[in-house]
RNA sequence: GCCGCUUUAGCUCAGUUGGUAGAGCAAAGGACUGAAAAUCCUUGUGUCCCUGGUUCGAUUCCUGGAGGCGGCA
């Protein structure tokens, strides 16, 4: 249970939280400034399920063996995993890992998760698949043009608040009245953060980006993307799966709806749409605030700031 | 070689009955209240292939040329 009583700051835990955009190169960074001295929390939606391994860029044998993971695997790929539970299960680790004597280290690259961790969580209740799934139903059928005006009429200051054509956030708006019988802006959007966050974000010039996710892409599809997608498939993956709106598998999904897509334009499809969502997360990270920027091989860059804050990698581990 | 179609934004193409032009995609920037690798918002000056002619005015009509596609030889 989530207290919201104010805890003086010198009595919070600390953890480093380490943001990058898709293949950055936070793996190596990782290894070779936190091994034997943290144990990485996982921020990653889709990592969380198994058999998404080589699409989400999953973890080596190797890595594992260096620093625990936590928050991979965790999950049947037709479960829900929401960030909501992402911040509960954060929240617990943190006290354990540092109990242990080892940094916590929140990493990946689900922006979203980072925020409701960093700023403290939304206090809006859970999302019901039943309900979303009646909400989404009922806009199929009537349009959602009334979608935005039903909007209008339950929550005033969220249709002011979600543009017309966003039809995510509507639905989402629709489903937590139906639900709680509250509109979703009587909700406090964030509520106290539990722990103090150490924030480094990991930049690379774009065109050094945009060249190394198209030879991330390249090696997924040389490490078996294809017959990962193919054993998702026979086991059953369709739309409701989470994980198969990730980038890697929803190209493959639409390709076979449509049956046209050559694996070179699916493979060309995933490079484009890795590149445009790595924009997107840097554009949420630039909203944080009490963010610190590095280039991934600024190693000593990066130790010296932790130290700084009060953090030594080296101090700790073998 | 002849005939037809075609050449407009980075790409695929609309369009202007003659008054210098606009969609989708891409790109750039931004948002983000428990699905977020999701979802959405904003941003369009480009020798309208070149040349000459007609015209107050040509990307639009006409002549000639060049590239592309198709057909006939």
């Amino acid at each position: 249970m989530r207290s919201n009583t104010k805890k003086r700051t010198a009595r919070k835990n600390r953890a480093v939280v380490l943001f990058g955009p898709t293949a950055v190169g936070k793996t190596a960074m990782t290894e070779a400034l936190f091994s034997g001295s943290a144990e990485i929390i996982s921020a990653d939606s889709v990592q969380v399920y198994r058999g998404f391994d080589i699409g989400s860029a999953k973890p080596d044998g190797h890595l594992l063996r260096l620093i625990p993971h936590h928050l991979i695997d965790i999950r049947d790929p037709w479960e829900q995993y929401t960030a909501g539970d992402f911040v509960r299960d954060a929240e617990a680790l943190i006290p354990q890992i540092i109990s242990r004597g080892r940094i916590p280290l929140i990493t990946g690259g689900t922006a979203y998760y980072f925020r409701q961790l960093i700023s403290g969580p939304s206090e809006a209740p859970k999302s019901d698949p039943e309900v979303r799934e009646s909400v989404r139903r009922e806009i199929e059928e009537k349009g959602s043009e009334w979608a935005y005006s039903y909007l209008g009429e339950i929550d005033p200051v969220s249709h002011g608040r979600i543009a017309a054509a966003d039809i995510y956030r509507i639905s989402r708006a629709i489903e937590v009245y139906r639900s709680s019988g509250r509109p979703l802006s009587s909700y406090a959007a964030s509520s106290a953060p539990d722990a103090d966050y150490i924030i480094i974000c990991l930049v690379r010039d774009k065109a050094e980006l945009s060249a190394r996710i198209e030879m991330r892409v390249g090696e997924m599809f040389r490490l078996g993307l294809y017959d990962e997608v193919r054993e998702l498939f026979r086991k059953g993956a369709d739309a409701s799966w989470p994980a198969m709106n990730a980038i890697g598998y929803r190209e493959f999904l639409e390709a076979a709806e449509t049956g046209e897509a050559s694996l070179l334009s699916i493979k060309e499809s995933i490079i484009r749409n890795t590149r445009q969502y790595a924009k997107r997360q840097m554009t949420f990270f630039r909203s944080f605030a009490s963010c610190r920027f590095f280039h991934p091989d600024d190693i000593e860059g990066i130790r010296s700031a932790l130290i700084e804050s009060g953090i030594s990698p080296d101090a700790l581990g073998a």
